[in-house]
DNA sequence: CCAAGATGTGATAGTCACTATCATGTGAGA
DNA sequence: TCTCACATGATAGTGACTATCACATCTTGG
């Protein structure tokens, strides 16, 4: 599953997302193409698949329990991140551009953000540091955003500049957001 | 092209959104297929079509001379959404039911707030309240992401809790977690 | 008033993502 | 070794979307 995943990779950079059918990656990958919807749903799948999300929320879970939102949000993101960040930082540069480069792929990856704010959303829930259902959903949607900002910084730096600085960076203007 | 829309809405609210094909609807609403997909672009366009981001937009722009970013949101939602919610409730209230039925639905309405945080990145660095990109970016991402709690709480209460008052709750839990 | 371009429409044919279904092959457990 | 469970491959189909063409309806300039 992974093999197929980083074929598709290839294809989808060498010849752009559009470009490539789904036949094509079967035939690259020596398998059927139901085999591949079978593993990952839809082609944009193929691309937008990782499993940071969960590991995440777990973090924030972790770090809630003893700190604010912000502070805990800021954290986790620090501290979750730095392996992913080490070992697997070139694959997510690849996938980030990819995703940048194709309109299709920003419209799975808005409503992947949407899936990670509803459930970012139970954590604040039941962590009790928002007081009510609304205030989760305010808080978690802020919070959804400020990440994906911190990661489109990232990103538009080619990733030179740390994650974890990003999102010091982001979380920090979220704060002023008040006061401006 | 309004009556296509409503032949369409009509047809997706009695049987759903994936079971309705656009050669029903050109039927139903006697154009060819050929001619839907010229003015909507495509299926999911039909539901979410609206002139409301625009108008939003500037009220924003002009509110941001005179008041801080918070509220000039508050202001502009309150003010230029008066006017649309007497004379189109109904027609948003039936919209958004649909969109929340209609995973479909939900993936194209996310990849719109994406291009309306976008647009009030250049709101916010135009009006100098935002110090510079990033910050417009943290700044539009939270508010979109504030304005979408808010419309979603309308939701929940079948649109009979104001909309104005959903919105003054949800920019007041926003200020709270950038303040916590 | 008319020729001529511009624009919107309908129809046809085609591509491709995705689904449903079934037969085959492979590995685990009795 | 037999069998059940399960993943795979292949086939046939649906339907969204595109490209292209001919035609009808305006809209201009003469």
């Amino acid at each position: 599953m992974a093999r197929i995943q980083a074929v598709a990779l290839d294809l989808f950079e060498a010849q752009g997302f559009e470009q490539v059918s789904i036949e094509a990656i079967a035939r690259a990958a020596e398998v059927g193409p139901a085999t591949i919807y079978r593993n990952f749903g839809s082609k944009e799948r193929l691309v937008l698949w990782d499993e940071y999300d969960p590991m995440l929320l777990e973090a924030i879970a972790a770090e809630l329990a003893e700190h604010e939102v912000l502070a805990a949000v800021q954290r986790a993101l620090v501290g979750s991140l730095a392996a992913i960040y080490r070992d697997e930082r070139a694959r997510i540069l690849r996938r980030g551009r990819l995703i940048r480069a194709t309109p299709a792929l920003q419209v799975v990856a808005a409503a992947d953000a949407v899936m990670l704010r509803l459930a970012l959303e139970q954590v604040l829930l039941a962590s009790r540091r928002a007081a009510d259902p609304l205030a989760a959903r305010v808080f978690a949607g802020a919070i959804v955003a400020t990440i994906v900002a911190g990661v489109d910084r990232w990103l538009d730096g080619e990733g030179r500049e740390p994650l974890a600085r990003c999102f010091q960076r982001t979380i920090a203007h979220l704060r002023r957001l008040a006061l401006a």
